[in-house]
DNA sequence: ATACAACTTAAAGTTAACTTTAATTCAAGC
DNA sequence: GCTTGAATTAAAGTTAACTTTAAGTTGTAT
């Protein structure tokens, strides 16, 4: 099975200017423009675009991506150096996390305030004190 | 009370530089240089940074967090606007965390993986599968 | 009086991750 | 054979959020 660049495209909602991108900077290989002057993908680069996607979602910039990659090709030699990449990403993700909670309650409790301000306001009641809520 | 800038650095761990960069861009106002040529910093800009380190925290980028502001100057006339804000940021911020959650699990999977590649290496004993993680 | 550290400014530079542009190439349908 | 449309390339442009630089000013300690 293979897929023109049109196909991961849309498979990834990914634009294929990105997809070429990606085949430049690295993160993409082996890509052969066999029956004609076209990409032409297959299973593994739809494997490894999965992978950068989980990766971008745990936020590792694309050239640990790209580091990984080429780390995996050698596992033996490399698991030790893969680990600690890995749980070093795992730390900034927590605290990317923890951060985006505390940055979530405040923006729940502007929330709950001016919910209150637009009820007042309907009311013709006096608004409400930011230290109530 | 008032503050020098290198205290609000210290305070905020921020550069000096980037309190700077918020007032140029408007997002602090109204610093005065009174007793001298240097900037001179009260309560009511803590209170500012405190409001904006939180909306970062929540992904606000820096021009909403400063439309934020402006609107909150009229609360009554702008407290529609203001909600719909910060519900549509609650939602992309919910989204987001969601992708950490997928990204982190796709991370601490590599990361298990690792650890019996490693083990795996030290005992001398063939290399554990992707697919029985 | 002078050296020095801590501030000031405007303007240019940086970084990541794309995106856009402009000029070209190819394959397919009429 | 000609048009059309989807891909191709290299290179330049974009965006957000800073950061750095270079040149100047001020208050304080010697």
């Amino acid at each position: 099975m293979t897929y023109s660049i049109t196909e991961l495209s849309k498979m990834f909602h990914l634009p294929a200017s990105t997809i070429r991108y990606y085949e430049k900077i690295g993160l993409l290989e082996h890509v052969e423009h066999v029956t004609s002057y076209r990409r032409v993908y297959d299973e593994s680069h739809v494997d490894r675009l999965n992978a950068i996607e989980c990766f971008k979602k745990a936020r590792l910039p694309l050239d640990e991506i790209k580091a990984f990659f080429s780390y995996e090709k050698d596992m033996v030699a490399n698991s030790e150096k893969i680990l600690d990449m890995m749980k070093t990403q795992e730390e900034k993700t927590l605290e990317t996390m923890k951060d985006l909670e505390t940055g979530l309650t405040h923006l729940q409790k502007k929330i709950r305030y001016y919910s209150l301000v637009n009820e007042a306001i309907k009311n013709d009641s006096p608004l409400p004190n930011w230290n109530d809520i």
